[in-house]
DNA sequence: CTTTAGCGAGAGCAATGCTCGCGCATGCGC
DNA sequence: GCGCATGCGCGAGCATTGCTCTCGCTAAAG
């Protein structure tokens, strides 16, 4: 039930094929990773000549940047999803097991697709910015952490923070404006104050880097031998970052 | 003065050599990143041809390698002098103020050094897994961060951590023995306990991973658009991530 | 049915990493 | 002091890459 009809042949062709070609280059990627992606190599897997790629796609990079958007909303999903299945367990997760769970999972999915961590939270390939076609999807996982972070304070058991001295006309105001619009939701319910909002963004930050530093370290090897327990020193990390930001982080005992 | 009487004229020259390479790769790394860097470049800006280059070194990769101990090596310093003038001012930092010297210089030094972050801390370079022999240089920041932490306990200035409940049993024995090798310092003292030696540990992981997931952030553009004041973000992360240890980080009326 | 637009293939260009064989010169052992 | 061996630099060459261009063919559009 395509919303325009079949369209052309010749379209469906294309699309068909496109879609065989990122799932080359996908394929590629996982196992061999980003830098060694060879446009000459996917089209020998495909069968074609490798200037026929070049009618799919304008360049190498390009291919990139439709690889990246992809591994941005997939683990968008997966925080997502992470989430949501806290939230809807039974009794509802608090914000702080929340958090906690989400990081699991962020790093669950950059150790089952280290290319595609790579890929988007990795060095940037050489030549090219992030296009910025690709920043709304990355924002999905910002908005997991902010939800997680919003749920915290709605309840009331959001604890103070270090940061809470500085953050007070530390975002720029279209960052908040985007926050404002995500609390909010899409209905106008009692307007939250600009400056609550603030802070809960500025909280939102150690968590963020917290993810990306903890699955740096670990991908990268910057924890090899310190630990024979990554899961728990990863755990503790995770914990040390929800406390830091006032979040109830339960360890241990369960 | 050279240890060994001035060798042969034949290794003097083959060092001298090797030194003008390292630097050629270094300077073209700086301007257009580790990834870029060709060998036939820098054989180029030598004024040899490409193949001399491999009588001096094994292979790109392996000049790769010489690059990422000699950055290693540049932050180790960088940070060791922050921490030092820290703890030397007068009167000396207290470990929070300190923490947030060392985070500061960290991150200073990968903004002016972006390429030698990159090639460090960031996505490892193709097929290699990192040399043994560069993990020694690796220590080096880890080594402060300790640092750092167990003079707050020694002063008995650190404060609980959500951590607190699982660091036990969590760290290799490797690592704690390393741990208090450098906590006992050369002179056999009064003996630390282990237990305290790894809760300390523990506590210098986040710190390591908050460095390093704000600096990835600053660095690749995650943080892109949230702040005009990128300089007093970083700190509220870095305050964050001193108080989720135990460490009081003065910030703003400092 | 004719024209036009899309498409695939292959050759080609400028690079890359790396190897190999050739000569030259330097320095060590005799 | 001399001769051989070793170190060294060079150029050619191979396989690979990204990307361009031209040549036909085929299928859609008018």
């Amino acid at each position: 039930m395509p919303a325009t009809p079949p369209v052309s042949a010749r379209e469906r062709a294309r699309a068909s094929f496109t879609a065989d070609l990122l799932a080359a280059a996908r394929t590629r990627i996982a196992a061999e990773g980003a830098a060694e992606l060879s446009l000459r190599a996917v089209a020998r897997d495909l069968g074609v000549s490798s200037s026929a790629v070049y009618r799919y796609v304008d360049s190498r990079d390009a291919l990139l940047t439709l690889l990246i958007i992809e591994a941005y909303d997939e683990v968008g999903t997966v925080v997502e999803t992470a989430a949501a299945s806290a939230t809807a367990a039974d009794p509802p997760a608090d914000p702080g097991t929340t958090w906690l769970a989400v990081g699991r999972a962020f790093i669950g999915w950059a150790r089952e697709h280290r290319h595609s961590f790579e890929l988007v939270y990795g060095t940037p390939v050489p030549g090219y910015a992030a296009p910025p076609d690709t920043v709304v999807h990355a924002t999905r996982v910002w908005a997991v952490l902010g939800a997680t972070v919003a749920a915290a304070a709605q309840r009331g058991e959001l604890g103070p923070a270090a940061l809470d001295g500085v953050a007070h006309g530390l975002m720029s105001t279209e960052m908040i404006d985007a926050a404002v619009r995500l609390v909010g939701g899409p209905v106008a319910g009692p307007a939250v104050p600009r400056e609550l909002v603030e802070n809960l963004v500025v909280r939102t930050v150690p968590l963020f880097t917290t993810l990306l530093g903890a699955t740096t370290a670990e991908l990268f090897g910057h924890l090899h031998g310190m630990t024979d327990d990554h899961d728990a020193l990863l755990d503790a990390v995770l914990a040390a970052a929800g406390a830091s930001v006032g979040l109830r982080v339960p360890l241990g005992g369960g």
